[in-house]
Order: structure tokens, then sequence, then C-alpha cells
DNA sequence: CGATGGATATCGCAC
DNA sequence: GTGCGATGTCCATCG
């Protein structure tokens, strides 16, 4: 782990110094280099031009260079960076008109973002390894292995045949039938449904009849933990049914 | 600007100096206190119960705590967060077993965050200021205000009646008559649109249909750059009809 | 609070 | 690359 400090000068537990521009681009542009993360802390006005265009005054700000391209410009507030750049993007740094500004650029599409820093008060960069072996549960992945593990949970009888079949309207979660032959689409949402759950498994139902012989019956069934009233309704009028089963803790 | 150093003693460009448990404890406990923002690098855990769950081995990462409650665990690569804690959680510190951690919980819906840190390499806190802002163009509201102001960009004789028109399907975007006095219901996106916002406008149209008079006809429009091919099938389907229009420049 | 839909959504996977 | 759907989506807005 290599650390390069801000100002080595500060005193130990606090410091009102800040870096000279050419001082903070030359400590960026190598960590850059040599594929270090960096954190650049500052007032500074952020310009974004791409995907859409934004332009922000100035102000206090965290801005961190990830070595896959990624950049962040986060304040004070919010969880989401109030500018950022994608990761594949690339960083540039220089000083003009006595400040040091950091852009960040990739292509296709095109986009771009620039921080022009009024004062740099920390610049920090790490060498970084991760073992990136997140492990992650509640999610629609085991939901889904908990109804083929229990295909009761949907209704006694309920027999799954495949999971992602492919109709025109896209895969289908869940395909199976119940206990009288009739074909189910199971669509899975692990958590409350709105509106457009109930359309996305009426597409799936609606292509499913125009595939199968004209005399199949098909029905839906959406397996959530619960539904919003208008979805509810929107089920009521296609046809379609609800189940309540959430992901297992 | 109030400015805490991670270790006073290290050299002026470069150190392999990590801070005591008990030390980075007391000064993040110190920030957060106050209200300042805190990053920590340094080798950590990462567990997370709440909306789902997750468990996260032994890596190099920057942990962010804001002073409205967010938390952020980054790692090398990608633009989101590897775990997090939304804005209202509380952040708490403590020393458990030598090593430093961090909890950050909130309730409703109850979620906790701990990262432990094997070690810990740097904590900085800032004092942060924002202005708040942030202009932004080429959004939905951008194509609205170019579709008011030139509605002949949907069809020569259309004319706009209502903007975010309720229905009992949600709101619609923009709501008015065609040259010959029929309903038009018009959906934007700012971009290339896919079957979901075929479904979107589909509930939109189906709905007046319902709710004005039998006899009204009521047409509807998706307003956007570009269409899928599913989407497009689906539009014509179901009777809708697409205009290319792009947010202004 | 919940409901609803936008977003520079991001991310992962299939084609 | 585009298309499609999940996400601990986040977020503003409205009731």
């Amino acid at each position: 782990m290599t650390l390069a400090d801000g100002d080595g000068s500060e005193a130990s537990d606090g410091s009102d110094a800040s870096l000279d521009p050419e001082t903070a681009r030359d400590r960026v542009a190598a960590a850059v280099e040599v594929g270090d993360m960096v954190t650049v802390f500052g007032r500074c006005t952020v310009e974004y031009e791409g995907r859409a265009a934004s332009t922000l005054g100035p102000g206090d700000r965290l801005v961190v260079l990830k070595p896959d391209g990624t950049a962040l410009v986060h304040t004070d507030e919010g969880q989401k960076p109030v500018n950022w750049q994608p990761p594949g993007s690339t960083h540039a740094v220089d000083v003009s008109d006595g400040q040091f500004r950091v852009r960040s650029r990739r292509t296709a599409p095109d986009e771009q973002l620039l921080v022009a820093f009024e004062r740099v008060d920390r610049v920090a960069t790490f060498d970084v390894t991760d073992r990136r072996d997140r492990s992650l549960t509640g999610t629609e992945a085991d939901l889904r292995r908990r109804i083929l593990d229990d295909p009761d949970l949907v209704e006694p009888g309920f027999e799954p045949l495949a999971t992602e079949r492919e109709t025109p309207a896209g895969a289908v979660d869940v395909y199976g039938e119940d206990a009288r032959g009739r074909t189910v689409v199971v669509e899975l949402k692990r958590k409350r449904v709105g509106p457009d759950a109930a359309g996305q498994l009426a597409r799936y139902v609606e292509a499913l009849d125009r595939d199968l012989h004209a005399d199949a019956e098909v029905r839906g069934v959406l397996v959530a933990p619960s539904v919003t009233e208008r979805a509810r309704r929107l089920l009521a009028e296609k046809g379609l049914e609800f189940v309540s089963v959430a992901p297992p803790a």
C-alpha cells in the first residue's frame, strides 16, 4: 500500500493548508498513471456534457478517480454523485488559469466531465486491490429458487417446466403447468410491485396465447411479496393472478 | 475549512504508516459528531442486512461517511458503491477485537451496514458546504418544453391542452387534441425506448378510453428519439403511434 | 409515510 | 455494440 499525502507539512491532527495547483496536478497525474485510486477534496466547479449537459457552481466537493476510469463528484448530501463519469473513461489533469483541473472523457457515447478547483485541500492516492467476492441474498434469484424448491407456493399442483423460457415478448421467469395441464406463466418480483410488472406479465401471456395452439389457455401469475392497488386492478382487468410470496430470509 | 490528517508523522509525499484502531475511532467519532464528511481508506470486511443481506470478504476499500447520514463503500471498480447506507442513517464507531469498526443504521426499513477494518491506512475529514445550484439540460422536461413550444413536431394541428393530466392509470405527459378534435395522449421519453414505454402509453390510452365518452376516440403517441424493434411491434399491435423527436441540444 | 415514474440511471447477461 | 430486465436501484413529486 502506497499513500501519497496531501500536505506533509501539516500538523498532526489538523491543518488549514491547501495544495498549490501544480503540486495537485503532479500528484494526481502520477497516481492515475500508476493505476492508483485518487481522492481530491476542495472547492470546485463542475461541467458535464454528453448524454445530457450540466453545470455546477463553486462548492466544496469530494472527487474520486478510480483506476477503471470511473470518476465521481460527491457533495455533502445524497447517495448518488452529483456528477460522474462511467468506467472506461480516461482521466487527464492540467493547470489552467492557475486552477488544477481534472478532465474525464469517454467515447460511444461521447461524454466529458470537467472539474476545475479554485482550491485544493487534499489529494490522497491508494494502491487498491479487492477480492470481489460479495455474496448477496434476498434477490429475485433467491425467490426463484424458493419457488422451484416448493412449487406449491404458487398453487397446489403447479409444475415448473422451464426458467427463462423465451417468448416473442421476452424471457418468462418460470414457465410451467397447473394441475389441469394448463400453461402457467409466472413473473417473479422480489418486492412490492406496481403497474409495470402487471404490464410485463400481460405481454408474456399475450405472446404465448398467440404462439401456442389457439385452444390453449395460458394463465399468468405474478409472484411477489405484495402489490399496489393500481397494479391489483390492472391484473384483475387482464385476468391475471397474484400470489404473495417473498424471497427467503 | 478544517482538515484532520490521517497520520501527521508521515513523509511529505508518501508513507506506509497506518493508524491504530483507537486513533481511527476517535478521529472519525469527532468528525461525525461535528457534522464533517469523512473518508477512510483501508483493508476491511463489510456486512449488510436489511432489504437484502450481503457479506464482503477482506479487501482494500474507500469508505465515505456524509453528514446527512449517507455511507458509501467503494472498491477499485465500478460507479456504484459495493455497499452503502442511505441518507438519514446514523453512523457509530467502536473498536472490537482490535479492529476499528463503523456501523451505520436506519429504521423503516431496518437496515444496518457494518465495516470492520483489519487495517486503517488513512482517515480524512472535511467541513463541507455546497451551493446545490446544478443546472441540467437534455432531460424529459426539456423535450416537453420543446413539444409545447412547437406542437407541430408531434403532428400538424396538434394542440396541447394539459400536462401531467391525471388518469386512473397515472399522469399523462401531454394531453391534447388533433386537428379533427380527437383526444391525443402523448408519452415523452428523452432517449430510445423499449417495450415498457409502449405498455405505459397503452395503459394511459385504455384508461382514457374508459373514462371518456364511449364514442370518443383516443389516440396514443409515443414521442422519443427512436424505438426498439420489439417496442415498435408492440405499438403497432395496440394501434399506437410513434414520432421521432429528441430533446433540444 | 406509500405510490408513481424519471434517470447522464447502473449493471449484468444474451445476442 | 444493442436489447432487455433487475436493482438493497436512487430521487423528486404528489397525495
